[in-house]
DNA sequence: GCACTAATGCAATATTATAACATTATATTC
DNA sequence: GAATATAATGTTATAATATTGCATTAGTGC
């Protein structure tokens, strides 16, 4: 997994995430639209996850005419649905995944500090989640996970004051 | 765990759960006022997720003056505080909670079809969550997990169509 | 080019939640 | 029991998030 290094190269991490934008887009024989593209490189623009409205003030100051809702809605459905962002449904605000593909789950360590929102690699939590659901003859479709605390730099940066 | 069986007999569910509060808060000098029963009370109503509007509207149904928004989010605020609800964040939607105690998790089963939310011991999931936590060193606050997907009584019901 | 479909633009509005301040009820002290 | 303090509720307005419906534009296949 990713380890959120405040000096980590971080254009490395929106390089990454068009390609594999770009990639899945063309397995799957989707258009990666300018606006697609804007609204993605701007949820990567920090590990941080970001409101929809503040998306559509950013594109705003990329020059282009501020875009009404439904066009920063409907290009985040777009990313949804083919797994290159998260919703966190706690927050009201979308981040970039790691990992496209699985656009079902979601397991997030979210910093209360520095909001920093840190992927969790599903296999760790989902064999527990399955067994839950299998006691109870549940069938699986999507499962969000969203912790809230301390992450460990900011534990560190406080113990130090 | 509480199964939920559409031919259980309900009462029983809101009769427990008004004591369990009215103990809660005779423990914790707390006051149970008219409002914050009569929100409780609507929210137990079934095992569905109910949204904010939906209980201001069903206490207008009571005969009561319809209340204005700050006065059920309030009477929320003070269930949640207490563990006696849980906010369902991907359904903007409240449940009651059957252990009062730790308002800090909630682990839930949703069905798409019938809407019950079926509340998980923690006990089943929450190890998993710990012990991921650990690794990045992060002190957990919060948990909630929302597993959507359908219901054994749904599944059922759907196959003999 | 023409018809078709997907994507976007745009205006209005729905839904969920909170802020700010006035009023009422409850508890505490004298 | 009146005076004061605190907690709870009432009230109005508005903020923040999200969607609907319809017009327009841009690609795609024929």
């Amino acid at each position: 997994m990713h380890n959120i290094n405040p000096q980590h190269n971080h254009q490395h991490c929106i390089d990454e995430a068009l390609l594999r934008a770009r990639d899945l887009c063309q397995q799957r024989q989707l258009k990666f639209t300018t606006i697609r593209e804007l609204v993605l490189t701007t949820v990567w623009s920090s590990h941080k996850p970001i409101g929809a409205y503040t998306i559509l003030e950013e594109l705003a100051k990329e020059g282009l005419r501020r875009p009404a809702p439904p066009t920063v809605y409907r290009a985040l459905d777009f990313l949804l649905d083919n797994g290159l962002v998260h919703r966190i449904a706690s927050l009201n605000a979308f981040v970039g995944c790691n990992e496209p593909g699985h656009a079902h789950q979601g397991h997030f360590l979210i910093c209360r500090h520095c909001q920093v929102a840190l992927e969790l690699d599903a296999q760790l939590i989902y064999p527990a989640i399955s067994a839950a659901a299998k006691q109870q003859n549940f069938a699986v479709d999507t499962a969000s996970l969203e912790v809230v605390g301390c992450c460990a730099r900011c534990s560190e940066a406080n113990s130090n004051d």
